[in-house]
DNA sequence: GTTTATGATTACAA
DNA sequence: TTGTAATCATAAAC
């Protein structure tokens, strides 16, 4: 701080020298005690000026009325100017063009495409979406589960909103106290509106960057979400005894070929409320687990090779069809707990 | 706490 | 694409 007086007077001098703008007596004052008098009096003024951010409000009011109504504020202006268009020459050269952000871009689209930016759908998301759609939409866990991920979403939703309101007022607000501010500056020093604009254009920059941090913040968090409702999707949970009991029906009775056609698959999904994919697994499990230990899966097969016995006799007797799903692999009956599949099982 | 049962996932083959 | 085999992870039984 104590240097800057010192540069003042240097940048005075400097641009003072020959300048057409200046009171003869400023372009005059290289010499001789009348000189020197001035010159202590443009210091003076100098200071005042670079001291009056330290003084209090009232005071500096004050001050700078009396600076503004000083009979050598237009030549000091002019000195100002000066400066101001060589320091500007300067920097200008330094400016570059911003380049476009594909990282916001990225930000941007993910907040869209989750549903947290844009318009309102209902509290859906691409993840529950797309989970739903995999799910078939089968079982009230699942639309439980749903509805929660739905829940937590809109709460992300609204934080994001309101932060992102908050900021933009707070961006609004800053830039016209800084406009403001300029404007009032620029009755003692030389601010072009082209400054404006730029000072604008740095603060709107800096609040982009905390929009960022929001958008960056906001995505991590639905990733968190997602993952989560992810795991507990991928979290193993027991079939009911009645969709055990329709699969090892169905298994049982056609141990000759358990193979369900891709119809009787959709069938047994429908009526166990599970999907075509579990009862997929569910039969790859079971296939390969009796094959590896027919005699421990014998008493089961026995008892369901029955139960199938008794209803064939109900299916004749009354004339009605067969409880569990037709497939064309069916061979019927009750074959041994070694069968022989015409497929891979041997 | 350990073991068993079972649904899901993965790599691979046909 | 579908099925097999191995494996993982977890619920359920002990």
């Amino acid at each position: 701080m104590d240097e800057q007086p010192r540069l003042m007077h240097s940048h005075a001098g400097v641009g003072m020298a020959g300048h057409p703008g200046l009171p003869q007596h400023m372009q005059e004052g290289t010499g001789g005690a009348d000189g020197d008098g001035r010159k202590q009096d443009i210091g003076d003024i100098l200071q005042q000026i670079m001291t009056i951010t330290d003084q209090s409000l009232d005071e500096a009011q004050a001050r700078k009325h009396a600076l503004n109504c000083h009979r050598m504020k237009p030549a000091l202006f002019n000195v100002l100017c000066e400066i101001k268009e060589k320091t500007v020459l300067s920097i200008r050269g330094a400016q570059e063009e911003e380049p476009p952000d594909a990282q916001l871009m990225r930000l941007d689209n993910m907040l869209l495409a989750e549903g947290v930016s844009g318009p309102e759908k209902g509290g859906g998301s691409a993840a529950a979406a797309a989970a739903a759609a995999a799910s078939g939409g089968a079982g009230a866990d699942n639309s439980a589960e749903h509805s929660d991920y739905r829940a937590k979403l809109a709460q992300i939703r609204q934080i994001y909103h309101t932060e992102l309101e908050k900021y933009e007022q707070a961006c609004n607000e800053f830039t016209t106290h800084v406009m403001n501010l300029l404007r009032e500056q620029s009755r003692t020093r030389p601010i072009s509106p082209k400054e404006i604009e730029r000072m604008v254009a740095i603060i709107h920059r800096k609040f982009s960057s905390i929009q960022m941090q929001l958008k960056q913040s906001t995505c991590e968090a639905v990733m968190i979400l997602r993952s989560r409702f992810l795991d507990a999707r991928r979290k193993r949970r027991n079939f009911n005894k009645q969709a055990t009991e329709i699969l090892n029906e169905y298994f049982y009775s056609h141990l000759s070929n358990p193979y369900p056609s891709e119809e009787a698959k959709e069938e047994l999904a429908k009526k166990c409320s599970i999907t075509v994919s579990q009862v997929s697994n569910w039969f790859g499990n079971k296939r390969i687990r009796y094959k590896k230990n027919i005699g421990k899966f014998q008493e089961e097969a026995n008892m369901y090779a029955a139960r199938t016995a008794v209803n064939a006799t109900n299916v004749s007797s009354h004339g009605s069809q067969a409880n569990s799903p037709s497939t064309p692999n069916s061979a019927g009956g009750y074959p041994s707990p070694c069968y022989q599949s015409d497929r891979r099982i041997q």
